[in-house]
DNA sequence: CGGTAGATGTTTAGGTCTAAACATCTAGGA
DNA sequence: TCCTAGATGTTTAGACCTAAACATCTACCG
């Protein structure tokens, strides 16, 4: 029903090749997996910046609309909260904000001299955005998946699952839990 | 041994049920893996980036060089193999071999007129970049995997390929095999 | 009540990318 | 030979990001 696990000799595997052939010292078992993971994250992250660019947003602006839109009422988060979920620095918070109130799509609440921000929350337009596009969007990445079946699918989520867990801990926990502006 | 294959209610898993309750009629089937995709991708990146800057290097640049590197003798690519490779845009390869001629990490030959790039090549000093960086990044990312037995790194990278695969065919067909700067 | 340390936001410099307009090259036909 | 169409490179405008310096807040302590 549908083809066998492994599909072909892959790009990832011809990167692999080539290290053993020209460094036979080289450590590549990572490859398989990291390369192949960077390599997904490419190819979806160009197809939806196209997908959207086509509906008229641009994807960290979405990212922020949605993340805020799932919070559900009354629709408002702090930069910080923001930071996390979106797994950017509060920097680019700052500059996603200016953009998307700059385009109506946010309400910003400021502390009293207005150089801060309290909150943020989606304007009545921003909903709409949302409303609009998140359902198209997921329903194209739906069919992106189609040449895995459901239980490929289960069984890569749960794959992945364990390696965040592990990646969280090794790397997102240098500090705290919640720091450095990863995590979500 | 290691342990189970779910390990916790994850932050993805929280999106997901963030738009079930929210917009229950949203397609939410794609996000355990996309989202996952995307995030490992992003936690990968980071790292990378940050243990390359340790090493002084930077991302693009390595990316450059080790494909040259992996050629093989006499390492030397044209442009356009390079953007195919690398998985970016021709322009941004313009970009990165001006900016690796300049820090002598290449040998760039040009056309009669000079205008265009015949052939990029690595220079000595690009190639000892390689030598003395790869392993340890490489090394260094295998220990990121250490939470998944080497049978889970299997599976995941099989999954993955399948994945691929899929996105190639649906996302890098449009046109042609090897087309629009996607590949690898 | 200050004062101040730590938390939280903002700004800016530097780097990277894509898309699209533009420039250059190269082969094959007339 | 010339000439042109298509292939291949380069440039530029516009987005976006991080890191780190900086600004602002806030809450606790004396």
């Amino acid at each position: 029903m549908r083809p066998p696990e492994k599909p072909d000799f892959d790009a990832v595997d011809a990167i692999e090749h080539a290290w053993r052939r020209e460094r036979p010292e080289t450590p590549v078992r990572s490859i398989g997996v990291i390369s192949r993971v960077w390599h997904a994250a490419k190819l979806l992250g160009d197809d939806r910046r196209r997908t959207l660019a086509a509906l008229g947003v641009d994807q960290a602006t979405l990212d922020l609309l949605s993340t805020l839109r799932r919070a559900g009422p009354p629709y408002r988060m702090t930069p910080a909260q923001l930071a996390e979920q979106c797994l950017v620095s509060a920097g680019a918070i700052s500059q996603r904000v200016v953009r998307a109130e700059a385009d109506g799509l946010v309400h910003v609440e400021r502390t009293a001299s207005g150089r801060r921000t309290r909150h943020v929350e989606l304007s009545a337009r921003g909903h709409h955005v949302v409303e609009v596009t998140v359902d198209r969007l997921l329903t194209h990445e739906q069919e992106l998946l189609d040449d895995l079946s459901d239980e490929q699918q289960e069984r890569l989520a749960d794959l992945l699952r364990v390696l965040l867990a592990g990646l969280r801990t090794r790397l997102g926990a240098p500090d705290e839990p919640g720091q450095v502006g990863d995590q979500r």
